[in-house]
Formats: C-alpha cells, sequence, structure tokens
DNA sequence: AAATGCTTCAACCGCTGTAGG
DNA sequence: TCCTACAGCGGTTGAAGCATT
C-alpha cells in the first residue's frame, strides 16, 4: 500500500550544513544528476533527509545561483510581480534566473517590506495606508515614528524612482512630500565573503569535471565580487562567459565530461536553466 | 570591553497538490 | 477509490553577525 515512507528522522542530522557534506552532495548531483531525492542522502553517504538535500541544493549549491545583493532593478521588479502575484515567491523567483524563491522571499520581509511600511504603503495591498493603521504597522514592526520620520526622506529619495510606475497614488504622495528633494541618494550595500573553502573545493571539482576556463572565470568572479561585495558561487552569466565560442544567445551550450552533462538551455520566452542529465 | 538589541538569512516546519500502489 | 509518499511551496524560527549603548 503507498509507497515506502520518506525518511525515518532518527539518527538524522540537522542544522547548518557543513563543508564536507555540501562537497558530498555536490559530488553525487554532478556525477548522477538529480533522480529521487529520497535516495540521494544515503546514496551520497549524508545523514540528511532528502528535503533537507533537496533545500540545501536548491539554495546554495546550484551552479546557475546568482548570489550577491539584489540590484534596484530586480527590486523594482519584485515590488511589481507582488503586485500582481502576491505572496507566490516560486513564482516571483521564475522571472529571476538565478534567484531562489527563499532568497527573494527573505529580501521582502526584510528590505522591501519595510520600505513600502516607510512611503506608507501597504505591503500586501500595494495601497497607501491610513494613518491609524499606518502607526499599528510601524509598532509590529518596532519602527517608531521620528526614525521614521528622520528616515523617510532618505528612504523616498530612493524609492520614489522604483515606484512610480507600480502605483500612482504612491507616486503622487511620494513627489508631494520630497518635492524640494533635488538629490537621489543610493544606497550600497555589501555582504561578507562566506564559505570560501566550498567555492575553492567547488572550482577544484569544476576543473577537474569540466573544461572550463578557470583563469577567465575566477577573473569574472573578481570582478564581480569588487562590485557586490560578495563571493558569489557559479553564476550563470559567469558560466556562459567562460566559453570563448558561446554566447547567452546560443539555444544550447553544454559540457560533457566524466558522466556529469550540464546543459545551458534558452528557452523561448528567455528563461534561462540548467539542464542536469546522463550521458 | 561587555552587554544588549537588531538584522539577516539558512534551514526547518507544516501544508497542499499530484501521482503511485 | 482510498491511502500514502513525494515534491514543492510559503511561513516561521533561531543562530550568527553587526550595531549601538
Amino acid at each position: 500500500m503507498g509507497r515506502q515512507p520518506c525518511c525515518d528522522k532518527i539518527g538524522l542530522k540537522r542544522g547548518p550544513w557543513t563543508v564536507e557534506e555540501d562537497h558530498k552532495l555536490m559530488s553525487f548531483i554532478m556525477n548522477n544528476g538529480i533522480q529521487c531525492w529520497r535516495m540521494i542522502p544515503k546514496l551520497a553517504g549524508l545523514l540528511r533527509c532528502g528535503k533537507s538535500c533537496r533545500l540545501r541544493w536548491i539554495n546554495y549549491l546550484r551552479p546557475d545561483l546568482k548570489r550577491g545583493v539584489l540590484s534596484e532593478m530586480e527590486e523594482n521588479q519584485i515590488i511589481e510581480l507582488h503586485a500582481r502575484l502576491g505572496n507566490r515567491w516560486s513564482k516571483i523567483a521564475s522571472h529571476f534566473p538565478g534567484r531562489t524563491d527563499n532568497e527573494i522571499k527573505n529580501h521582502w520581509n526584510t528590505r522591501i517590506k519595510k520600505r513600502l511600511k516607510l512611503l506608507g504603503l501597504d505591503p500586501t495591498t500595494h495601497q497607501p495606508i491610513q494613518q491609524k493603521s499606518r502607526e499599528e504597522s510601524d509598532k509590529t514592526d518596532n519602527i517608531d515614528s521620528n526614525s521614521r520620520d528622520a528616515n523617510e526622506q532618505q528612504e523616498i529619495t530612493i524609492s520614489h524612482v522604483l515606484l512610480k510606475d507600480i502605483n500612482p497614488s504612491a507616486t503622487l504622495q511620494v513627489q508631494t512630500s520630497c518635492c524640494n528633494e533635488a538629490n537621489v541618494s543610493t544606497s550600497v550595500e555589501s555582504e561578507t565573503t562566506t564559505h570560501h573553502d566550498l567555492i575553492d573545493n567547488y572550482h577544484e571539482m569544476l576543473m577537474l569535471t569540466s573544461n572550463l576556463d578557470m583563469d577567465l572565470w575566477m577573473t569574472n568572479q573578481e570582478m564581480d565580487s569588487i562590485s557586490t561585495g560578495y563571493c558569489p558561487s557559479f553564476s550563470l552569466q559567469d558560466s556562459v562567459n567562460c566559453y570563448p565560442n558561446s554566447s547567452a544567445g546560443e539555444s544550447a551550450t553544454s559540457v560533457q565530461e566524466n558522466s556529469a552533462l550540464f546543459q545551458y538551455v534558452e528557452t523561448a520566452d528567455s528563461m534561462v536553466s540548467w539542464d542536469f542529465g546522463f550521458d
């Protein structure tokens, strides 16, 4: 009757992943692809449940992940998509190749949501909030009115440009309250580099299992780190750049070595993905 | 320098839709 | 048709790092 249970949770490890675990999972998937998440931890020699492995792969280890701070343009697009789709993070994330739903959800909850509230917009409805509910909303978010007023001018200068095409009433409100503001300030955010060892191992493994031009790739990564303050994992754009004879416009570019096959696929609607198959 | 509060985000939890038996 | 497992999704949590006092 039915299928076998996914996993018994007894004896399974939880919490943060170690570099060794990451390496095991990555090696296994790169050599065998993904068929059944339930079997992966067993076959890869991991004391984790399949669900945990899946999450770790999707949110952190996937080669096409684009790391680093979301650009203003991306943030703008998230707000626009959220207004249309609501909290359907995976749908929203599908518009951002290399970004995960978890990442976008976190960014929304920690930054965009606050920014919208500072602008007097309800993050759920994207409509202007009434004064009373705004105060309540501030209270729940620990925003005191003084700091809000102080922040407001600064935030408004950043945000009114982003929001003007999304909510006309918001634009009107913002333009009114910052009409004397001549300068548009920008914020530069940086993130700390983490997991150096893993990334190093990853580079090493990629060199062994593919024909990547690592010098070229490392140069790209360094440039990326300088501009974003973040040490990214293997991003899609980088991976494309690694092939001097290929371009993002090509319909398919593949690397095949040792039984691992990664295929770069660009679909008709310009969505980009990596296809892990077998030879 | 230490204590405290705040922010971020990786990871977990629980639910839902789908499909296998 | 029912029961169950699975993959995927969104909400929530808590540890770690950073900022402030």
